[in-house]
DNA sequence: ATGTATGCAAAACATTTGCACCTGG
DNA sequence: CCAGGTGCAAATGTTTTGCATACAT
């Protein structure tokens, strides 16, 4: 349950919290931006800030509950943090974005930090390319 | 000579113009703010605006002369385009910020591409770490 | 109760744009 | 000369913050 998550993260239970949790949870598109999940809850007849769905993900961010992840403009894009890590890969024309996971990058990774002597603690990857499906432009 | 690279971009040759080029290719540190850049000319004694500044990174990165890259935060770096294609390592500490190349990454990220139905055209690939070097924090 | 969260409005950024003036070819 | 470039200031878009009020425990 999601108050579970939000005890264990030390943040209070509160209305506006869940329901970010929820949507995140629940929406088709995983990826969205602190305006989009203020939009749609509004729209779904919520009375919630814009500045306090932006506190609610950052602590969130610091909890490990969801991800930032900034794409390509300067727009961050928000992914609950469930199951194990993956990347992701942008279409260029519609924007959808699929994930993976590889392990022999993320080996590689680690190798070529370690051959640079860093300690690899993090990494952001972004591939973009043409999703080849017949509803993109 | 960077008259000649401003030309082939067919863009007009002009102080401003040739001032952030020479920066970009003297700096010691390779990936700079708009900012930065901006602050760096006017220490110098330059006459620049801001803005110019700007206007003149976006072309650069449209002529394909410099590279735009999103590091963290919402703050964008630019880096001269010269070389071979290369990713980068910015340590989580000091800021500092290595160049590397990985084959077997370049090729698997295509591979993974692939294997998810899109022609792979760009990426961003930013690893983060701990530099173990003495005069790091 | 009491410390924390919220909403709103205002501030803080990074970046872009409108416009009158300047400049390179 | 004239298209394009520049500087400034104002506009934009995103994210943060201050503060008085409301809520969870």
């Amino acid at each position: 349950m999601e108050s579970e998550e939000l005890r264990n993260a030390g943040l209070k239970v509160t209305t506006p919290r869940l329901k970010i949790l929820g949507l995140l949870e629940s929406a088709r598109e995983k990826h969205l931006t602190a305006e989009a999940i203020h939009r749609q809850l509004i729209d779904s007849g919520e009375e919630i800030g814009l500045a306090t769905v932006y506190r609610a993900l950052t602590q969130f961010e610091a909890a490990g509950l969801v991800t930032r992840h900034h794409f390509e403009g300067g727009i961050a894009v928000f992914e609950l943090e469930r199951g194990p890590h993956h990347d992701h890969i942008v279409c260029v024309h519609c924007g959808r974005v699929e994930e993976f996971y590889d392990k022999v990058i993320e080996d590689r990774q680690r190798e070529v930090a370690k051959k640079l002597g860093f300690t690899l603690c993090d990494h952001a990857m972004t591939l973009y390319g043409e999703c080849n499906s017949p509803e993109c432009p």
